[in-house]
DNA sequence: GCGGTAAGTTACCACGAGTAAGTTACCTGC
DNA sequence: GCAGGTAACTTACTCGTGGTAACTTACCGC
């Protein structure tokens, strides 16, 4: 007595939006490693070829969901800047807009950025024992500073050398002394103490 | 006719120093995803059971390579500080020491750092379009900087903004303003125009 | 030599990514 | 309104790899 539904087919461009959404979604709730292909599939409401036909892997599915969010934050982050007048302002816009955007964009986003392999787990208690550590340090500085403010500090900073580290490995002629320069000069000199040509 | 080498027995915390090497080494190659357990038996010259018996699961054994070198860092950084008398000098001489470390320690830490999943490649795509970005908004406020400077610049602001990030991911009372400005203090304003208590 | 135990092996299961080959809904021309 | 072509879709598989149960053997103390 098996009522079967006829299937009902969809158009290409309709049926990528659909795997998109759905695959964004199941991502985001479970994991990329723990979900399932066929997870993905049953939510949208076809079978696993479908997904493959239309992305070629669960990779490319993934970084078809990215793409597609990508153009959008640099349209948003552009925006804004383009909104003020001198580089401060612009700065200040420009970075407060990428925060308005990642939290409007909830849950996409945290999938990407807490990024739950076991090695980013396990970089986490690495870069909480540096925060601790440059919190610290940094109250000595700024006592007067309460202490989200010195974390936000911290964590500003661990950031930084995490990334300037990666761009060191793929950038092999800047040495460790002109990273830990870059570093200071934003974080210790500040760009206004810059002087400006064109003031 | 098969010569069969007389197993060779040997004592746990010997093994297990064995098959970190050998998983370190392995990961770092083909990275994590890609490596399968039976590569790294292999390479210590063991069945597959024994890594599981020592590490309970690969994920168990990649976190034990990390807190092999989790260590080793904060201490590393810690002496490095604590070698300087003021702020600045300890948090420049702290940067410094990490970045050596990284360096001494390769390839265990671009595999860490790296992180070759593909959310991670995509992501870079990302934090190129944002330093490019930046970097020319920096260009503004300093023209007489070289571009490898800018770039080092754009690195530090866009590693620091996606820390905040996650950070804020989980530390919701931290509003969107709240990070901008942090990041402002540092990048912008710089520590050194904190007037110091202690001065 | 003679057990006992820890170190190690063989042989398997489960599950999920990816695919080959077959099926069916929809469209187009007559 | 009916052939028949094609693109959408499914069924039914393979293969690789994480993980495990059950068995075997080297080494140590006596």
């Amino acid at each position: 007595m098996e009522i079967r539904t006829p299937r009902r087919r969809v158009g290409r461009a309709e049926r990528e939006q659909q795997i998109l959404d759905a695959a964004l979604a199941v991502f985001s709730e479970r994991g990329f490693q723990n979900a399932s292909m066929d997870v993905v599939a049953e939510r949208v409401g076809v079978t696993k070829p479908v997904l493959y036909t239309h992305f070629g892997s669960k990779d490319g599915l993934l970084i078809a969901c990215i793409a597609r969010a990508r153009a959008e934050l640099l349209e948003v982050t552009t925006a804004a800047a383009a909104s003020a007048d001198g580089p401060e302002e612009m700065l200040r816009r420009g970075t407060q807009a990428f925060f308005d955007y990642l939290e409007r964009q909830e849950p996409a986003w945290t999938l990407l950025y807490s990024e739950s392999t076991v090695a980013g787990d396990a970089l986490e208690g690495i870069r909480a024992q540096q925060t601790d550590f440059i919190a610290a340090l940094l109250a000595t500085q700024a006592p007067e500073a309460d202490p989200q403010q010195l974390e936000g500090w911290a964590q500003v900073i661990v950031g930084a050398c995490e990334r300037l580290a990666i761009w060191r490995g793929s950038n092999r002629s800047v040495t460790s002394e002109q990273a830990t320069g870059y570093l200071m000069d934003l974080a210790w000199t500040g760009l206004a103490a810059r002087p400006k040509r064109s003031g």
